[in-house]
DNA sequence: TTCAAGGTCAACCCCTGGGTTGACGTGCGC
DNA sequence: GCGCACGTCAACCCAGGGGTTGACCTTGAA
């Protein structure tokens, strides 16, 4: 039997849940909450395996109720509106699923099955959006370590983190343009970057310079 | 009616997912390719809505047969494995859709509509594994220094922050390379720096993007 | 409707950055 | 003594990055 937690501050919305819910004969409810403090009061006590959370609700919302139960209890949240940043939210804050209040009961029913098994769902629209985002930005390019990096490469590299370029690294080491190049060459090698845009990322990703804040 | 091509090495499997999605009214198969390049060429032919794309086949795996038709169709990738790595470069490749090929019938039926819709859909098991990789990466605190700077133009700062090229940058955001070179120029002007090293720097340190730790 | 801002693109030019090869000197360990 | 790692330097080549100008389109605000 799974065991559920309706939280939405509308009655007449968790009142139907219910009905829904309890109509299965795997699921169950065991509480209604209608402000996100009393969800995480109710989650504490009663123990459900699946919280239906409203993100909007009185006292405190749904995204933090979320952040404080998400280690005892799965949290499925359901929302009228599919902003954007409700989603990051939800998800961010440990949500294992978010649909849209049109989704169909039966679909709504499913989805608590899925997220009471440990595995994920969200509505068809908000996962587009979350590829989008994931594919917005591309397999990063792993960065090597700095092992074999000799101290003289490690400072040129310092400089080229600072911004510096070749000639002014030059002159600040009092030494030609060559040298420069030429230590650079063995770094891109041993770092494997392709240039020095990623021999930055590469000093700021192996900790040897770091940002001012 | 949602014009359906199937791709799958296996002719067994390619029958029944005929037989199955030719029993819906709403569905119909109007092709099948045992090989990624033969589904390439159906999809530019045959022209459907879907493409149920298998990852493992001759000739062209299914994630680059994905890559050259996203402009043309929408792709609902189909396999047996549900790889990280494959998931990935599906939906980098563009894919609308993953299931695991252990879906109930009547789920792909409703995944076919979904991604015919210009929606997307994933398996649970790879919904819950995106979300992972989603929340890994905080949200980025920033708010610095990138003033005036336009949506576009972070978008492409942040690739660059990657060690991308231009090249690379122009073929991930889908425009040309004059286009891409626009951007870094204003770029330049507006974060006053003298290179891509230095917009590196200036990624980094207005919060863009941060050490991945 | 007009204008500004943002995004897109092309053609041109110039120069730095990076690859390659080869060289010389130092200090170190074997 | 010898080899080796490291730092230093030069000459050459060229692809890509970056500057400049000017253009078109869409959107939204004035």
């Amino acid at each position: 039997m799974i065991r559920v937690v309706v939280a939405d501050d509308q009655a007449l919305l968790r009142g139907s849940f219910r009905v829904l819910v309890d109509s299965e004969p795997d699921l169950e409810v065991v509480g209604e909450a209608a402000t996100g403090s009393e969800a995480v009061a109710l989650a504490m006590n009663a123990r459900p395996d699946v919280v239906l959370m409203d993100v909007r609700m009185p006292e405190m919302d749904g995204i933090e109720a979320t952040r404080r139960i998400r280690d005892v209890c799965r949290v499925l949240v359901v929302t009228m509106f599919d902003l954007d940043s409700y989603v990051y939210d939800a998800l961010r804050a440990g949500a294992s699923g978010f649909l849209l209040k049109d989704t169909p009961p039966v679909d709504l029913l499913a989805a608590i099955r899925v997220v009471a098994s440990g595995e994920a769902l969200l509505a068809p629209k908000v996962t587009r959006r979350l590829i989008e985002e994931f594919t917005r930005t591309p397999a990063v390019p792993r960065v090597k370590g700095l092992d074999g990096v000799t101290e003289r490469e490690r400072e040129v590299l310092t400089l080229i983190a600072r911004g510096l370029s070749n000639n002014e690294i030059a002159a600040h080491l009092q030494v030609s343009l060559a040298t420069v190049k030429t230590h650079i060459t063995r770094l891109l090698a041993k770092v494997e970057a392709r240039d020095r845009a990623q021999l930055v990322i590469a000093a700021y990703e192996s900790g040897l310079v770091s940002t001012a804040g």
